[in-house]
DNA sequence: CATAGTACCGTAAACGTTTACGGTGATCGA
DNA sequence: TCGATCACCGTAAACGTTTACGGTACTATG
């Protein structure tokens, strides 16, 4: 005698009561409804989860996919665990768990999708890493599982998104550095097809055309999204004959080898050239203090978690004016790493 | 008509059949295992989880439990991928899944762990971030839960562990801090009752002892995990009136900051004073280069997945002579830090 | 007092698997 | 030819829930 079955039995009531009692249905006593959660304390009764959900098609569970490969790990860090709090304190309110879907680096993520849904194991998924084409969208709009991505795609199946604004970083940067004399600059962007770094480069290109600037294809520079990446950038960029005066970091964690690139050549961020990137927990303590674009990471994730739930029928009701598609704004902090300017 | 019905209709032979074939019973014509293979991939079956796991009483899941919250991001992220990602790698042979189970930082780690047993949500359990002395192990113990753990701890319930050397760590630094003519060392430690941060510390008062040292308990200061905590190590450290000559950093992020609260007073690592660490993807782009020990991340996973599925009956006969419990050795690799010595 | 309505509860089916058990036809040895 | 063995397959129960449906006792209403 196990599960639900005991505690029905202990109290001497039928098992239906008991899970009307246990799930809040109106047509319960509230005395025996005392009583059987009273019980189901004492005797540490918790639901079995394979057997609710084979009933109910329902797993109470999101999951967050994410690659463990080395490759990505520069930017899938502290970030993401500042975003999954985010979401966790909204999920917390609808007795929703979050969990981490681990794909690995040596499985297709695609195939990784595939499997996790057909198995039936999560109510909703929140996708990152989203490729400028990305098959996982489709895919999902046609089995109707509730997902929301953080990152836009050219791939648009109505699904709600939220995104970083790196088309407002790139405008932003670009005014600040031209107002400051540079003409040639330059831009990094990740080395392989997501899509922020069409977003950002393009938007680059646009804002120099309206200086009358052009952003020159020999400055675009591709990183893995760490510090490994950043150094490579910064020797990159020392061996170029005729070399910028100021450049663009569109990824957090490749500022810390970039400086390290630099001043191995003698050269500091601020003094011989301009530098705008994105603060990270890690990048405050840079010398000299980095120039960069903040966010509340926290916020993000409370906002990717209503922006799901507003989609999931069982709790749209909750949030009826969910913003479903949100570039998320982000600050510029001054630090002295732009500090560079030339003479008019 | 769904699932495995639907598709031994298609077949026209009984379901018990396709699910042997499935299974790889022996029971069952190859030829017909074949077709059903095929039908199966055609059609895209993947056998519901929730059904098949509310029968054996099995998910073919294994929870890498994790807070989510920021004051333990510090450490939690890049770690773990790598880590993540050799833990993957032994359990693909298996055709388990590992999750990550994101516990919030609003949540008590206890109340989550009883949550997730209760709901049999996985077949084995990796913890990390153990205790001094961790309710978690007797809990999980009591219910017959296989899990290893990511560090030692005081409560011993007969559990595989694997951890890092930190007894080791403390021992060959300071042997090599005071051959360089060191006195007065300081040493970090986490600002919880995390159980490594008693390792680190009593093994480093052993080693000093055995030169006729002694640990200053002013000269211990606990620090976040994370670059901030650095940071305010070094600020402590220089309010000091009698400054020690010699730093030991027991965790891999608070470097970054530590270097940042120097530099900002002055004083350079290996010039004015002597650190020793644990090498990061972060600091491999300190300057001067930082003197610290190293592991492979990804061995440490594997070894950890082996380790699990060594106590885990299904399992066990794959890995017959699994080290159980190893502390792992690190490498120290020399780099500036520490080049600060002091006369005979 | 008869009827209708209400509040609460028990019964049983259903979700999609796995697997013990039994059954069928074929092969084989005597 | 006949039983025994074997390879293979179908049947049905079971896992722990939820929930539609029906039933009972009580209350209200006329």
């Amino acid at each position: 005698m196990t599960g639900i079955r005991r505690l029905a039995q202990h109290l001497d009531i039928s098992i239906g009561t008991v899970s009307r009692a246990l799930n809040g249905r109106p047509d319960v006593n509230e005395e025996t409804r005392r009583k059987v959660l009273e019980a189901a304390a004492e005797l540490g009764y918790v639901p079995n989860q394979s057997g609710r959900s084979l009933r109910q098609g329902t797993t109470n569970i999101i999951g967050f996919m994410m690659q463990t490969g080395t490759e990505i790990t520069g930017q899938g860090d502290t970030f993401f665990m500042s975003v999954f709090d985010g979401v966790q304190t909204v999920f917390a309110r609808h007795h929703l768990d979050l969990v981490a879907l681990l794909c690995s680096s040596e499985e297709d993520p695609d195939d990784y999708l595939r499997r996790v849904v057909a198995r039936g194991f999560a109510d909703g998924l929140i996708l990152s890493a989203t490729q400028r084409h990305d098959p996982r969208f489709e895919f999902l709009a046609k089995r109707k599982i509730p997902f929301v991505t953080l990152g836009r795609s050219l791939t648009d199946v109505g699904q709600p998104w939220l995104d970083l604004d790196f088309e407002g970083m790139a405008q932003t940067s670009i005014d600040r550095l031209v107002a400051k004399g540079h003409r040639r600059i330059a831009v990094t962007r990740p080395h392989d097809d997501i899509n922020l770094g069409h977003l950002f480069v393009d938007q680059s290109a646009r804002a120099l055309a309206a200086h009358g600037l052009t952003l020159d294809p020999d400055l675009i520079f591709s990183s893995k999204p760490n510090e490994a990446g950043g150094y490579h950038v910064a020797q990159q960029l020392l061996a170029k004959k005729d070399r910028p005066t100021a450049i663009l970091l569109v990824n957090e964690t490749i500022a810390i080898g970039f400086y390290r690139g630099l001043s191995e050549a003698g050269l500091k961020p601020g003094r011989d050239i301009a530098v705008i990137g994105r603060q990270s927990p890690q990048s405050h303590f840079l010398s000299p203090s980095l120039t960069g674009f903040t966010l509340s990471r926290r916020d993000l994730g409370i906002a990717l978690a209503e922006a799901l739930l507003a989609t999931m029928p069982a709790f749209s009701h909750f949030y009826p004016d969910a913003e479903l598609r949100k570039i998320w704004p982000e600050d510029l902090v001054e630090g002295e790493s732009d500090a560079f300017s030339l003479p008019g």
